[in-house]
DNA sequence: CGTGCACTTTGACGTGGATCAAGCTGGCGC
DNA sequence: GCGCCAGCTTGATCCACGTCAAAGTGCACG
């Protein structure tokens, strides 16, 4: 919630807005976009916007996760998307919030007044194309789970999940080689059982079973190593080159 | 595949681009549009395009059903998206198709070819935030149906499915009231069962326990009589007003 | 250095939906 | 009219995962 009050021009730690939104910016377009961003940061279990709220920025992750969800009257959720440091947040145009959007961890958003950056939208062509891409992006990573969560088993699952994980985190840190990869898990078992549309105990026990196997070390309850990252893309059920996010 | 010949003005029974694409356009910006479409025209079960496959167009479909799957090597496969009349396919800046579309029932697509397109999408700003739009739309019923997959019990499912068609075809035919809809499945019970993560038997299981409990009246196999749509989506597990494509 | 509490693990048991296996039904070609 | 066959239904059985219950773990706080 508070305004961390990073100078604006501080950009080598958000790679966001320049990067990821507006690679092809002109100059001038640039610093204009430099001139309305802000931060915003949250602790870990924060709301930061309700389904159905009204939703006046867009913004994209900086550091931390947040969750995306959708819940059904009786309490059953399902988790819809995963937010990890460069994905975007928010939806030019819409008012409303259609999910509930949680921090997992303590998160920082860079953000932009949705009103302007519409506006701005409309004057820059390639902004409303870069995201449209991106939107792009997203609705493949929704359809791949599509499948993970309609045709998969539980251990399928879980490996799908943290196959993913350890992809994003790769590419966060290319320099490290892809074996020996390791990285803390972000998210409590059950949180990881509602993006997987399971209970707990079946992610606990699935987790387990994945340890005893060889195909993944616990170092603790939330650091995981994975010693051979092809012997878990095996887990996962898709083929080796074409899997989630691929 | 046959190019049916439909004069370029005749798009009475072509609400496609004009309306659902390009709503904005100006008067010139639709005649270039207008020229520049064909149709293509696809038998039932037939492959429109195979994932992976080069795809040079982009269109919407005018009449039919198709649908866009994706298949694990073990023959498992998920259904990520339906597309009914007005629906758009492809996707502009990409050359590979990321899913199996086939041709449900006999279906008529309403064709651009990708390059000129997206030509005409860099040139007219509101195309691409159309396209965006759309995308979003796309998107939040992608996410809609992972709650379907990861937390719906199997009569739920079929429940859900049933009212995004119902629903559907009400807006395709708005002049009926909500009270007496009925259609005809455009669905075998095995594609159902690909879009609903279950097996075949289960679908027509619950479609009978649907039957017997008064939700639905089956006229033959395919023709759907549903009496009163509010029992129906009672039987979804959504809210009432907040549903799927709500 | 306990005590509390959130998170996790593990066990025992139940069940919804998958699997395997017959039939049935209705449209279409001959 | 008859046979064929794709699509559908129904039954019997199985098993992966859910449910309920009880410990275990480790960090934060006195």
């Amino acid at each position: 919630m508070t305004d961390l009050g990073f100078n604006a021009k501080d950009c080598g730690t958000c790679p966001i807005q320049h990067r990821a939104v507006c690679a092809r910016c002109e100059t001038d377009e640039l610093a204009t976009l430099e001139a309305m961003k802000y931060y915003r940061s949250f602790e870990a279990g924060q709301p930061i916007v309700w389904s159905g709220d009204r939703m006046d920025f867009v913004g994209s992750v900086v550091t931390g996760v947040a969750s995306l969800s959708q819940a059904m009257e009786d309490g059953r959720t399902q988790m819809v998307g995963l937010l990890l440091p460069s994905d975007f947040l928010g939806r030019p145009g819409r008012a409303a919030a259609p999910y509930d959007v949680v921090a997992v961890t303590n998160t920082t958003l860079c953000c932009f007044r949705r009103k302007p950056f519409e506006t701005m939208m409309g004057a820059t062509p390639h902004l409303a194309q870069r995201l449209l891409e991106m939107t792009l992006d997203e609705l493949d990573a929704a359809r791949e789970w599509m499948l993970v969560l309609g045709r998969k088993t539980a251990r399928e699952k879980i490996a799908s999940l943290l196959a993913i994980i350890a992809r994003r985190e790769a590419s966060l840190a290319p320099e490290r080689g892809q074996d020996d990869m390791s990285f803390d898990l972000p998210l409590t078992r059950e949180a990881m059982a509602d993006y997987l549309g399971l209970t707990l105990e079946t992610v606990s026990r699935q987790v387990s079973a994945l340890k005893r196997d060889g195909v993944i070390v616990l170092d603790g309850k939330r650091r995981i190593v994975i010693p051979d990252f092809d012997a878990l893309v095996a887990e996962t059920g898709d083929d080796v080159d074409g899997g989630v996010f691929a």
